[in-house]
DNA sequence: TGTGTCTGCCCC
DNA sequence: ATTCTGC
DNA sequence: GCAGAATGGGCAGACACA
């Protein structure tokens, strides 16, 4: 029976450690010596998660009843005898049974139970259970070095691990597995309704790199600024999950009917883009985002805002997986089940320069990210971020000044890491912000960066240091949206740092106005209108 | 009954 | 989601 | 080239509280 402090144990011994192989060696010690149960649990734990990731179940624990709890820690103990220190396994069922209380008086059910939990641990384990609970264990190792740790105590090939951890989607049933019967984990496959991590694309900012990486000539597709969906069917059932693996069936009859009609198949597992359309365009991703998690909805409302389907790609056909064929094969095969070419992501060939920019121009006019780009050779690798996919996304920029900056946390402490954007507005003479970002520099950067807002600081309040307007940025985004948060209305989607503009006055930074007029634009050419 | 706050491996 | 950094 | 860490905006639901 391992104990909650071993795994604290073992993760600080970890984290202490640079090289990751020693870090994967202290890991598969640890979870070596314990049970099936346990190691699945311990590492789940260990990735900063408590269940697993197509685990439909909540915590419904944040910072706030986190901050709360922690009082009982400084309240003298009410034990006369030491309390026993749990189990692993003791904790994961108290965080099962937090998960579970739901309805009126929750909070303060969960607050009880945390608070219990807490006092039964040390200063140090509670600090540790909190980053478990957060999902930043942070020890420099995570699911990729849990799966090689597992792979050396089971003695299973890193490249089976790797591929069950994909199609299981969870590092804790690996572990099971790895412990139970090593043998058959080299063996598990993608199956019916248990989802698949999808997989990723890397970034590429222009048409060169995606000819320099895949060649000619490209393979490209549309890509939809909707919710990524992998839709399992067959036995008279559909399920749809989502790129995180929720199952969000309930959500989307719509998308479900859309797959139903438009694929004549026994069993299926394909993957898509379902995005919200309008008069034949794209609605803006803020108002797509008004279905997701929405319960009980009426029929008016789902018309309103339907889902349209685009498919790229199939996974599991007939009882028979996919992944390990080439790219080329499964989009032949997808072609051959669908009823109709409206049912998949839009698709060309390009053989020139010219014609790779010209689609992808096509696909922003018509109101989308831009495309994506497919290695023809290559096999579907789950949860797989690599250059077999590469995506480029359209892009604007604007001017900004620093009217605020943030304190940092973990490896930017001590730096002003996150950056508050305004621009100016004519009419009451003053900088609105527009959101904020901590993206675009490097650390040479934060820090000169820091030193200079310093320089400017007005007053500081919490971790925010309020400054005189100034530093101007150029900054990039990949769309203006609607805000109530801040005081201009609007914020930038994926803003990032471009440049520092130093030769540049605040006052020349992009006006209200101007940034108004893009926002009318934009939504303009998605022949989409605010209401 | 209305409003504010918190939470989400949320969605991107 | 994007970006930077260390290995 | 990959994994890890540090962070972005906005939305609905669930609950607390007035």
């Amino acid at each position: 029976m391992a104990l909650f402090r071993e795994l604290v144990e073992a993760a600080e011994a970890a984290g202490r450690v640079s090289g990751r192989k020693e870090k994967v060696r202290i890991l598969s010690e640890f979870l070596g010596r314990l049970s099936p149960e346990e190691a699945s649990i311990a590492a789940r734990f260990l990735a900063g998660h408590v269940f697993p990731e197509y685990d439909n179940r909540e915590l419904g624990v944040g910072y706030s009843l986190v901050r709360e709890a922690l009082k009982v820690l400084d309240q003298k103990p009410l034990f006369l005898v030491e309390p026993q220190p749990p189990a692993i396994t003791e904790v994961y069922r108290l965080l099962e049974r937090i998960a579970g209380v739901s309805g009126e008086g929750s909070r303060e059910k969960k607050l009880k139970l945390l608070e219990g939990l807490f006092s039964r641990l040390s200063r140090k384990e509670v600090e540790y259970l909190l980053r478990i609970l957060f999902g930043e264990v942070r020890i420099g190792a995570s699911t990729g070095l849990l799966l090689e740790a597992i792979s050396r105590l089971s003695g299973v090939p890193y490249g089976d691990v790797l591929h069950a951890y994909m199609v299981l989607s969870d590092v804790g049933d690996v572990a099971f597995k790895a412990l139970e019967s090593p043998a058959a984990l080299g063996k598990v496959d993608v199956s019916l309704f248990h989802p698949v991590k999808p997989m990723l694309a890397d970034m590429a900012y222009n048409v060169d790199e995606l000819f320099q990486e895949h060649g000619s000539p490209l393979h490209l597709e549309y890509k939809y600024d909707g919710l990524r969906v992998q839709i399992h069917m067959g036995r008279g059932k559909v399920r749809v999950f989502s790129r995180r693996l929720s199952d969000i069936t309930e959500y989307v009859p719509d998308v479900v009917e859309r797959a139903v009609e438009g694929l004549h198949v026994e069993e299926a597992v394909v993957d898509g883009e379902a995005v919200a359309v309008i008069g034949g365009a794209p609605v803006p991703f803020q108002e797509l985002l008004r279905r997701v998690r929405r319960k009980n909805e009426r029929e008016d409302f789902l018309k309103s805002l339907p889902f349209e389907l685009h498919l790229f790609d199939v996974i599991y056909l007939n009882g028979k997986s996919l992944v390990r064929e080439p790219y080329s094969t499964r989009s032949r095969l997808l072609r051959e089940i669908v009823v109709s070419e409206e049912i998949l992501a839009k698709k060309t060939v390009a053989y020139t320069r010219q014609e790779a920019l010209e689609f992808y121009e096509s696909a922003v006019r018509s109101g989308n990210e831009g495309v994506m780009s497919k290695r023809h050779s290559s096999v579907y690798k789950p949860g797989i971020r690599g250059s077999d996919w590469l995506k480029l996304k359209s892009f604007d920029t604007i001017d900004c000044v620093i009217i605020a900056a943030e304190w940092g946390h973990g490896r930017r402490s001590g730096w002003l890491s996150d950056y508050h954007l305004g621009v100016y507005d004519e009419e009451s003479g003053r900088f609105l912000s527009v959101g904020k970002t901590f993206k675009g520099l490097s650390d040479a950067e934060f820090e000169e960066m820091t030193k200079r807002l310093l320089q400017l600081k007005v007053r500081e309040e919490g971790y925010v240091v309020y400054v005189k307007p100034e530093i101007v940025v150029e900054v990039d985004y990949s769309e203006i949206q609607r805000s109530k948060r801040y005081p201009s209305g609007f914020a930038l989607r994926f803003a990032r740092i471009r440049r520092i503009r130093f030769d540049k006055s605040p006052y020349e930074v992009t006006t209200l106005r101007e940034l108004r007029e893009r926002y009318l634009r934009s939504i303009r050419a998605k022949r989409w209108s605010p209401q």
